[in-house]
DNA sequence: CTAGTTTATTTGACACAGCAACTACTTCCC
DNA sequence: GGGAAGTAGTTGCTGTGTCAAATAAACTAG
């Protein structure tokens, strides 16, 4: 392996900031959405995606992928969503062993009714705070890091 | 309350890229970290903050403040690393309701063959797909993001 | 000096995430 | 057709985080 570079002081600094957003800004969105819709991040994300759909139906397989979830973890979240009566599950008819959650009205209502607050919390913690060439700025930085997997293999020698 | 304002095209898509980073990026962290050294994020973040003091020492609640961590999570986490004799924990002698935790040479010995890696994988996920100029740029946002609750109370009405 | 308050930390109860094992169904292939 | 292999989803176990209550020490005022 190679002599690991440690960072030079821009990254460092630039480290420094990133990773206090990287644990405070997900905590504040997590926090707000709990406190005022009763909802775990994961949880609006579901009912998200769900809503996206013209029938308001997915399957759980596609929709873990969707909200980057694990299989696991979504079936029980979907559980909770069922027993809050926000979603139904029911059996693939073309699969049977797939299950497709679907998004019922009071899910619906529950999504409509968290959503404004959920966005003002955006919009106050990030977008207020940031003049619109930091926003451009920012896509492009988060799209270059937006896939952690993708050169995982790039590690090794040049082929 | 204000309508809700909706997020703008540009801001749609720098916060879907955003989202995508503050879920994936974390998760990416933590797994190189527990794989290779067996330290979660917030262990490894302890040991740091301990063994950027002289005397490799810290009271409690200045910890969970540096590690941007709840003082019970904290007491746990120390709990996990003095049981895995990282750390140790004493009464402060001026103040006894106090307990400083202290990095032992182990503790050391450990942060010092996982910070490698964990600076390699911060490498390979940020700063190899930025250019110097991003860095900068990030830099800047970064600090404009991270302090969520600072505006908090900016919502209400003017005393 | 002593009752009440504030500060520092831990802990019990509960909820949730991850892993691996499990069930049930489908597909592949001889 | 029938068994092996693969796919979809759920669940038991265990570890960890959160909240609130508990403990204990230090201030603060009368």
């Amino acid at each position: 392996m190679d002599e690991p570079e440690w960072l030079n002081a821009e990254e460092l600094t630039a480290w420094k900031a990133l990773a206090e957003v990287l644990f405070l800004l997900p905590a504040a969105l997590e926090s707000q959405l709990q406190r005022d819709a009763d909802l775990a991040m994961a949880d609006y994300m579901v009912l998200v995606m769900l809503s996206e759909r013209d029938d308001h139906c997915m399957r759980m397989s596609e929709l873990a992928a969707s909200a980057s979830t694990s299989q696991s973890r979504l079936s029980r979240i979907v559980a909770r969503l069922e027993a809050a009566e926000f979603v139904t599950r029911e059996m693939a008819p073309d699969d049977r062993r797939a299950v497709l959650a679907t998004l019922t009205e009071s899910g619906l209502a529950k999504l409509v009714a968290a959503a404004p607050g959920h966005v003002a919390q955006v919009r106050r913690l990030v977008f207020d705070r940031l003049t619109p060439a930091q926003v451009l700025s920012l896509t492009d930085i988060a799209r270059a890091l937006a896939h952690p997997d993708d050169h995982a293999a790039c590690d090794g020698p040049p082929r």
